[in-house]
RNA sequence: GGGCCGCUAGCGCAAUUGGCAGCGCAUCGGACUUUUAAUCCGCGGGUUCCGGGUUCGAGUCCCGGGCGGCCCA
């Protein structure tokens, strides 16, 4: 409050004397502004709103009269705030070990969703549940008098309610505020889904999120995993010295990864930005910069299908650490995932489409090439010819175009027959370096990369590699990928040139690593969707009743 | 992009060969002062996703479209 009225004297205080007409004329305008609302919501007050006719409209009708009312008899539908002195989570903490039958004399106020009613005549009992948990309220027509029993017996499912009263326990051992007073937070309108089978079609689960997270328990424990894992990962970097940053999310040049980006345009600067695809090129300029230990967590745009496995907007996770390689890299990520598993679920050991599959650290490492003869039988390098390779492809029917080296071929052949059977965790270490363009190439073997991939279940979880930061080596490699692009390879990376001009000023060694949030969480919560993992999926449009008679007056297109 | 499946009351689901569109929950009315998806009695509620077609008759069959799911690419 007293912060409220500072800011407000400092802002009178402050107000130049030659801006008094200019403020005179905004004044008027808002005035203008809220006159012409007013006129507006009198005029259609009383008016049914047009989506309200048709079907199932009924409940809706009848819980806005009720709101009319309430307004009528003086009571606030919406009251602005309620005070209260316990979540149901600490009514549970606090009280769960009460006798059945035992009455307090501690008086708590506590505020939920009304869930549930059993209607007993002279006596209600509800449910409410908070963004805790849930309690029982005991409303006794004795105790709270004849009006405001009445009262309360209009509150409908889906209301939110604040309650006063002593804490106590029923006889069969349900923790329960004995009501005493009771007051309307927010009158909901809409009729809640079944008490018991929830919200089932899907479609409605991904659209309304709120009525899937009000009705099916399932799907607030998936996204208090999700949230949960990603506070966790936060608190284990920040105990090893990691700083978390943003970098842009408009770039000029979407790069870092492999995938055709969403293309935006900027008004003043008449130019277009991509979203990004990637953070990588950015983080990588921070550790230029000095910083030695950063990460992002954020969201990267891929222009591509959408489908139970992709969202054209997922969280992606990327770390760069100076000075350590990617089997540093390797352990450390180990760490992370472990520690996001113990956090949210309490164990390493998640069960994943009917399997146990184990995060345990440490997790098995093997290289590409020795997986590839372990599945497909096949003995490859990137330095055999290419003839050769490409045979194996057709003999394993696998369309391959001319422009693609030895080493795109063998990713080629892996993909086919090796990764989708690397059901235990993996880090499927030295990746061919023609496919990798943005790491060192492997100190031992200069056809291969030092990168990994982290495989669980059969798809690719992790990245990582120790950094190529060699300026020259980076250049020639995306002069190549701009060879690709030129022959018609739109995934293919375009040529930053700032990007090896930061490298010129010398990028220390470095590793660094990127997975996507989502399928971590898809993991560890044992789903098989990403929809059921993002808050708000993306869904083709709903068509609303307006579009038709829209569509019927514009002649149909 | 292809194949298969689904869309019926606010929500969850039925409807046999093409023959009166139903059940549960919720709503509404009634009974009930220790319930737990409370219970019991009773009344309402429908653009069967949209548009065409076949038929005496279409939720059901045919064609086109929409949205979603699963599998494949």
């Amino acid at each position: 409050m007293h912060r409220d009225r500072d800011r407000g004297s400092r802002r009178t205080g402050r107000t130049p004397h030659a801006h008094r007409s200019a403020l005179r004329t905004l004044a008027h305008a808002l005035r203008v502004a809220h006159r012409l609302r007013e006129e507006q919501v009198t005029d259609t007050h009383d008016d049914t709103p047009p989506d309200l006719e048709g079907v199932g409209a009924d409940e809706r009708r009848k819980r806005i009269d009720k709101v009319a009312r309430l307004r009528a008899d003086g009571h606030d539908p919406y009251p602005v705030r309620f005070d209260r002195s316990h979540t149901c989570a600490e009514l549970h903490a606090g009280f769960g070990s009460l006798e059945p039958g035992a009455e307090t004399t501690e008086v708590a106020r506590i505020a939920g969703r009304i869930l549930l009613r059993r209607d007993q005549g002279k006596l209600v009992f509800a449910t409410v549940r908070d963004g805790t948990a849930s309690v029982q309220l005991f409303v006794s027509k004795s105790v709270v008098g004849d009006d405001a029993f009445a009262a309360f017996g209009d509150l409908d499912l889906g209301d939110w309610v604040g309650v006063e009263g002593v804490v106590m326990k029923t006889r069969k051992g349900e923790l329960s505020i004995k009501v005493a007073h009771a007051q309307l937070l927010a009158k909901s309108l809409r009729p809640m889904p079944d008490k018991w089978h929830g919200l089932a079609d899907v479609d409605m689960r991904y659209r309304r999120r709120y009525v899937d997270l009000i009705a099916n328990d399932e799907s607030r424990r998936v996204f208090e995993i999700r949230f949960g894992a990603i506070a966790a990962i936060r608190a284990f970097l920040a105990e090893r010295g990691f700083v978390e940053v943003e970098t842009p999310v408009l770039q000029p040049i979407a790069g870092g990864a492999t995938a055709r980006p969403f293309m935006t345009h900027h008004n003043a600067l008449d130019m277009e930005f991509a979203l990004r695809i990637a953070p990588e090129l950015y983080l990588k300029r921070l550790i230029v910069g000095g910083f030695e230990k950063v990460y992002e967590i954020g969201r990267v745009f891929r222009n591509e299908g959408v489908s139970t496995r992709h969202n054209p907007e997922f969280t992606m996770f990327e770390l760069y650490q100076a000075f350590v390689d990617y089997h540093d890299i390797a352990v450390l990520t180990e760490e992370i995932i472990a520690a996001a598993a113990l956090a949210t679920i309490g164990t390493t050991v998640v069960d994943w489409d009917g399997r146990a599959i184990d995060l345990t650290p440490p997790l098995r490492r093997a290289t590409l090439l020795d997986l590839v003869r372990e599945h497909a039988g096949l003995d490859l390098h990137p330095s055999q010819p290419i003839e050769s390779l490409r045979a194996h492809c057709d003999a394993l029917e696998i369309p391959y175009e001319q422009v693609w080296g030895t080493g795109k071929l063998i990713l080629e052949i892996y993909e086919k027959t090796t990764e989708h059977a690397l059901i235990d965790p993996t880090f499927v270490m030295g990746y061919p370096r023609e496919v990798s363009p943005f790491a060192r190439a492997h100190r031992d073997d200069d056809t291969l990369s030092e990168r990994w991939e982290l495989i669980v279940a059969g798809r690719e979880l992790g990245n990582a590699f120790s950094e190529l930061n060699d300026p020259i080596d980076q250049r020639h490699r995306f002069e190549d990928q701009a060879r690709l692009k030129h022959l018609g390879d739109d995934e293919a990376q375009a040529m930053d040139e700032d990007y090896v001009r930061a490298l010129e000023y010398g990028l220390p060694p470095t590793g660094g690593v990127g997975f996507g949030i989502d399928r971590l969480v898809m993991l560890l919560a044992g789903v098989t969707s990403i929809r059921d993992v993002v808050l708000f999926p993306h869904l083709r449009p709903e068509r609303y009743a307006d579009d038709r008679v829209r569509e019927d007056g514009a002649g149909g297109e």
